[in-house]
DNA sequence: ACCTGAACACCGTTCAAGT
DNA sequence: ACCTGAACACCGTTCAAGT
């Protein structure tokens, strides 16, 4: 096999079981069996190995067809394979948000959103926003899941407010009655895609009418 | 001075100037002018430093005023004041994404977005959900600013697909006359919000005909 | 009460040396 | 052509010792 090739499916294995932070060149040598140095000829960098890891993530996603679907089937496949993603690999999102996708397959993803926006009737000229807009928050979404920000501190107001004088949350006070239980994320995600879905199809409508 | 606002101010500066990953025990601890075990006592660990750091950036947010505003306002004043805060510390973003808001002003902040969408009118039950997704986007849309995903290579189309086969990019294809030239952020992250007011206007005029 | 110095177990990376 | 060993300049953290 490849030498490249070990070497990053030690880099992903290490990652998956044990976090991002846990992937040193130290780490991933001994795994292959080899001395840390021996990986520079391969990879170059600690850096170029974290590249090639998103790349690997991104090639993942791309195995996904969206023949012959809607556009709203098109739009929920490509964003519950990035979610499915996330969880499959908790390290992916954060190596997303601090590194500009270099990989080829990165720009074969966004052009998969590209062509859902467009076969929903999105103007030319705001399918680039919108592209960024939903994977910027499909990314979000993963990450705030699989990061922690999601926690459960979030949620339950209680125990949380000790130090805070009554009365400064009026909007918790109120919403007391949803925020006590456990959320179903599976639930949410779907239904912050069909709110993103109506935006699309606004814009769609609107586009076809001609612009403002 | 208290020496552990001291540290947090060091610990800060270092951030501000070199980036998160120059902040660490010994640089900090040079700044204050002091030994890096001195720090202990005061800030408990490396962790709970960096949560402490996330705590002033949350404060920075709650100076924000939105008393006697309209929800639209209310809404994009908090926008703002959080992407200028992505901004100003471009370290933030990753921050907030990597450890659950555990400071007790960033309940304050949920807060103060929960009141904005129930003056809108978007029914109760759906509040938590919709504060969730608009500060997904907004945190995820400063840290892909700052953080370089959205960096020259996802709009210039050139340059990129050099190893891929003519045909496979349609949509990048189609939307050639939007991707080549540089794009105005600002304005981009103004039609964003625009788009996701509609959104939430939509939602109460729905809930006010009562749910499906 | 507060700080220091030495030490431990880690990092990424360079460079000369081995086969 | 590929790999190793020693070294350098870094990490966070512990622990005994100083004032």
């Amino acid at each position: 096999m490849d030498r490249r090739e070990a070497i990053l499916d030690a880099a992903i294995a290490i990652a998956d079981e044990s976090g991002l932070d846990a992937v040193s060149m130290r780490t991933v040598a001994d795994r292959v069996g080899v001395t840390p140095m021996a990986l520079y000829p391969h990879i170059g960098s600690k850096g170029a190995l974290l590249d090639a890891m998103q790349g690997r993530i991104l090639g993942e996603l791309l195995a996904v067809t969206t023949a012959g679907q809607t556009w709203q089937e098109q739009l929920a496949t490509l964003a519950h394979a990035g979610r499915d993603l996330a969880k499959r690999h908790p390290w992916a999102g954060t190596l997303m948000f601090s590194r500009p996708s270099v990989a080829p397959d990165a720009v074969r993803v966004t052009d998969a959103i590209y062509q859902a926006l467009l076969s929903a009737g999105v103007p030319d000229d705001e399918v680039p926003r919108l592209e960024r807009l939903l994977s910027t928050f499909i990314l979000g979404y993963g990450l705030s899941e699989t990061g922690g920000r999601f926690g459960p501190g979030e949620l339950n107001p209680r125990g949380r407010r000790g130090n805070l004088p009554d009365g400064t949350l009026p909007g918790h006070a109120r919403l007391a009655k949803w925020l006590g239980g456990p959320t179903d994320w599976d639930e949410e995600f779907e239904a912050d895609l069909a709110d993103l879905a109506d935006l699309i199809e606004e814009k769609a409508r609107r586009g076809r009418r001609g612009p403002d």
